[in-house]
DNA sequence: GGGGGAAGGACCA
DNA sequence: TTCCTGGTCCTTCCCCC
């Protein structure tokens, strides 16, 4: 077949961009006239550009394949010939033609239904959608070479009289959800492949249908106001396995000379057509498409064509055969198939594609026939997956299960737009799409660990950039933590020009398994977050089993941010939606917001949890700083400390340093000092006071007086860290004054560093583990030796029970053992954040002073490891099972349980009092809001930290 | 060398 | 002036084990 795609690259245009006219109602057209016309619609546009790229992208892997192919031996080609004979051998032996499997779709569906609506349109050339893009065309205008995926300005030069309808989606659901209806009766289990389109197997049906009496079979015909029929379908008796071809008439929304009320089969209906008001089906494949075509024409006044074959391959095919309105039946038997295959070109197979049609016309191989003669070469030349897949065609072999509840691989939402360069508007249009996509994941109850970010920018380059995270998120907070770096990232490195995009995309992938997809349990974060765009999310962090999973590498220099963060946002985000959260407080036109403790305890988990899984090169484990990544200069992420750039295209108002977007993500990073790490500062630029003498910390709420911002993010970083009031940082030569908590830290990750080194030689013992020691004694608590092979975590922080124990390296020995009776806090926890407590006591939580521990979890009274049995520390049932995998898995169920009840405790949390009480903390040290940010947690308890 | 993630692209409706 | 959207699958490259 002479197609766009092998002869026009010498033609002076692009052939990728020439029409397509493999499709209903196009043939015999003027090819060359109206490529003409694309042509020079399209010429010197950034999309010709861009699309030129692409063909000689296309032609050079051609090239490359010519090149292979000429290096080929006569033994190689021997060898491959005689791999193919095989394989054609066994699939033949194994060719399933006991099926009858159906293809329908619907003539031009979104023009038809237009069509009917308003049938002035009837006479005239349509198409659906916009000046931009069209969705499909009415035959009318495929005469003019009109057809689907062609802009909108486009067609408008190739018929000026083309008339375009803005799509309904609305309404074409509503028409399909009927049509299904129907499909269902024929074949429960069908496959929708859109709204128009659907396969059936109709094997059982025609089983059942063989002893159905006439009455069964029977359908009355609608009439119109003047009492005409409507129908313009075609009775044809069945005529054993010949090749049947049955060509009805057009549709009557469709085509004006639609032989309705004259159509004389209805008179002389072959079984019983009763008088033109009824119409009797027979029992064969084809009575049984036409009479769903037929029902299908009586309730929408739409018509559809329809293709029957052993296999579903087939079947699409059959289906275009004879469009509009008609169907036509390729017999189950070999023969048969394989004469039909033999001049049908490649083009028309589901799954070849412009650029494959393109590399098999470089090899002369334009129909199937020419597919099944140079197999040998295509199994040399092509992958295994590509050339097995030529080989079925060239076979006529395709599915004969119509897979049915087929699980989906992703989800996804993007928008295109004019271009668009403003970082508030990349970052708003972001969250939104991010927020879209949350509410869809959320109706299908997804969660996936994959983010990807797509862009194209105005050149029409596509980039994706994705992202995979130790747990799976759906949020919207949590997907715009991932997308929102990714974009950064991106933005980083066109920077200082902007990036000019006219599309973006989110996407979630890697769904989490089956038995993970029940209704996502709701975490306190999103308890807490009520009134944000996504109260009712639920919120993804529970991960019951321990997540063995590889976490990946970044890719090279593209990847700065190896673990975005996953740092909620806070409510009130309406005016910004795209403002970060850093620090425990949000800045922007909408005030100041407070980000909760468990927020940055979530972030400091997934970072434990990731580094769990693999842990850094130099087999240390941070704790108290946020790192990126393995610190190898070959992906080293870039030093992102950015210094504020005013931006013009923001106003001052609304201006942030980039920095700002990642502050967030290290909330616990203490050390500034070590500029040799591959770590993020947690600068905040807070451009609304630019041009002050002074600037207000927003974590201690002083004024620094300084106008240098870099001495200003420093002042940030150390009240970020944690520290003490006295040591807090005020003025320009005060900052140095900081460095001293540095180094207590340095002296904190050798211990730890000597302990790996320790553990890694095999003369730790349990219960020694120093990191537990060092944090520990950190806190000036104390380690119960008896713990167990705990992995040097402290716990306290309740709310977050579903993450499971597993996931922090708790175990049920711990469990029991460990002076908070309960929950973990990670590693990764800033130990300054707990020292103020400065309790010795280790029943004693270290955030309320004084006070019982939030945590009810009872303890096990008496428990050996050796036992057989253990007891549930948290419904205190003894369970059957030395298993300990099992038994975790118990007390994770138990403890959600047991957080599920705690949520509804919190419901009656008197937010207003606390908001005052908040306030009343304004002008205090850091540590006093995060211990105050608990109290949204304990004063459930009647124990809130606010009231010491 | 195999497995798996990332990125890009082909293809479809 | 103006060229979509949402999904799946495949290929290639690269890193890690």
């Amino acid at each position: 077949m002479e197609t766009g795609g092998t002869s026009s690259s010498g033609e002076g245009f692009l052939s990728r961009m020439a029409l397509n006219d493999n499709k209903a109602g196009m043939e015999g057209l003027d090819r060359d006239k109206i490529n003409k016309i694309i042509m020079k619609s399209s010429k010197g546009s950034r999309f010709y550009e861009n699309e030129m790229k692409k063909e000689q992208q296309v032609n050079q892997r051609i090239e490359r394949m010519m090149l292979q192919k000429s290096h080929i031996t006569e033994q190689q080609l021997s060898k491959a010939q005689t791999q193919v004979e095989k394989m054609t051998f066994d699939l033949d032996r194994v060719r399933d033609l006991s099926r009858v499997i159906v293809h329908v779709d619907m003539d031009a569906f979104y023009a038809a239904v237009e069509t009917r609506d308003c049938p002035d349109l009837k006479d005239k050339p349509m198409a659906v959608g916009s000046m931009s893009m069209l969705t499909t065309s009415n035959y009318h205008a495929r005469k003019f070479g009109v057809r689907a995926a062609m802009p909108g300005f486009i067609a408008k030069k190739l018929c000026p009289n083309l008339v375009i309808v803005p799509t309904n989606f609305d309404k074409y659901r509503e028409v399909s959800a009927e049509i299904r209806e129907i499909f269902a009766d024929y074949d429960p289990h069908f496959l929708p492949m859109s709204l128009d389109e659907a396969y059936l197997d109709i094997s059982e049906h025609l089983e059942q249908r063989r002893g159905w009496p006439e009455v069964l079979r029977t359908h009355r015909l609608r009439t119109n106001d003047t009492g005409t029929a409507t129908s313009v379908s075609v009775l044809v008796e069945e005529q054993g396995d010949g090749l049947q071809e049955t060509v009805e008439g057009l549709s009557p929304v469709l085509f004006e000379d639609s032989p309705s009320s004259s159509c004389p089969f209805l008179q002389d209906a072959p079984g019983g057509g009763a008088g033109g008001d009824v119409v009797v089906f027979g029992t064969c494949a084809e009575e049984a498409v036409r009479e769903m075509r037929f029902r299908i024409e009586q309730k929408t006044s739409l018509t559809a064509s329809a293709g029957i074959a052993p296999n579903m391959m087939l079947a699409k095919v059959c289906s275009d055969k004879n469009k509009p309105n008609g169907q036509y039946r390729l017999p189950s038997n070999r023969q048969a198939v394989m004469v039909f295959i033999q001049d049908l070109p490649v083009r028309k197979v589901s799954g070849i594609g412009k650029v494959t049609e393109k590399m098999l016309g470089a090899l002369g191989i334009t129909s199937c026939v020419h597919l099944g003669q140079e197999m040998a070469l295509l199994a040399l030349l092509f992958s295994e997956t590509s050339w097995h897949h030529f080989l079925d065609i060239s076979l006529g072999l395709g599915s004969t299960h119509i897979e049915r509840d087929g699980e989906r691989k992703s989800m996804s939402t993007e928008r295109t737009f004019g271009e668009m360069s403003a970082l508030e508007e990349q970052f708003s249009l972001c969250r939104q799409l991010c927020q879209d996509l949350a509410q869809d994941l959320q109706k299908e109850a997804l969660k996936g660990k994959t983010v990807t970010l797509k862009l194209k920018n105005v050149n029409f380059e596509v980039k994706t950039r994705a992202w995979t995270l130790p747990c799976a998120v759906a949020t919207t907070d949590e997907l715009f933590a991932v997308a929102k770096d990714l974009l950064k990232t991106e933005i980083d490195n066109v920077s200082p020009q902007p990036l000019r995009l006219r599309l973006m995309g989110v996407r979630v992938s890697s769904f989490v398994s089956v038995d993970d997809k029940k209704p996502l349990q709701k975490s306190i974060v999103g308890f807490l977050q009520q009134g944000g765009a996504d109260s009712s999310s639920p919120s993804q962090i529970s991960s019951h089993k321990p997540v063995k999973e590889h976490q990946p590498k970044p890719p090279g220099q593209t990847q700065p941010f190896p673990c975005p963060s996953l740092v909620q946002q806070s409510q009130g985000q309406e005016d910004h939606p795209w403002v970060p959260s850093w620090g425990g407080v949000e800045v922007g036109r909408t005030g100041e917001q407070q980000q909760s403790f468990f927020q940055r305890a979530r972030a400091q988990r997934l970072r434990l949890q990731a580094e769990r899984e693999d842990p850094p090169e130099d087999g240390k484990w941070n704790v108290l700083e946020t790192r990126l990544g393995p610190a190898s200069s070959a992906t080293k992420p870039k030093q992102t400390q950015t210094p504020v750039q005013k931006n013009p295209n923001t106003s001052a108002e609304t201006h942030f340093s980039m920095s700002a977007l990642t502050a967030s993500d290290n909330m616990t990073h203490a050390s500034t000092a070590n500029s040799t790490e591959a770590h993020v500062s947690t600068s905040l630029c807070w451009s609304t006071e630019l041009g002050t003498d002074s600037l207000t910390c927003p974590v201690c709420f002083r004024e620094v007086h300084t106008t240098d911002l870099t001495v200003f993010n420093r002042h940030v970083d150390q009240c970020l860290s944690g520290l003490p009031m006295e040591h807090n940082i005020h003025t320009d030569t005060e900052l140095e004054i900081g460095s001293s908590v540095c180094e207590e830290e340095v002296e904190i990750e050798k211990e730890i560093a000597e302990g790996e080194r320790r553990r890694e030689e095999g003369v730790m013992k349990k219960g020694r583990d120093p990191l537990s020691r060092c944090m520990l004694d950190s806190l000036g608590l104390r380690l119960d030796s008896s713990a167990g092979d705990h992995k040097g975590l402290l716990l306290y922080e309740t709310s977050t029970t579903n993450i499971s124990l597993n996931a922090v390296g708790l175990n049920p020995v711990c469990l029991n053992t460990c002076p908070n009776g309960g929950v973990a806090i990670p590693r990764g926890t800033d130990p300054n954040i707990l020292k103020g407590s400065s309790q010795s006591d280790p029943r004693v939580c270290p955030l309320s002073p004084g006070r019982p521990r939030p945590m009810t979890t009872p303890k096990v009274e008496s428990h050996d490891a050796r036992e057989p049995a253990l007891t549930c520390p948290v419904c205190q049932v003894t369970q059957d099972t030395d298993n300990l995998t099992l038994f975790n898995q118990h007390v994770d169920l138990c403890l959600n349980q047991e957080v599920l009840h705690e949520l509804e405790g919190l419901a009656s949390v008197d937010r207003t009092t606390h908001d005052e009480k908040l306030a009343a903390h304004k002008g205090q040290c850091f540590r006093d809001v995060l211990f105050n940010d608990l109290s949204h947690i304990t004063c459930h308890y009647g124990a809130s930290c606010a009231d010491r």
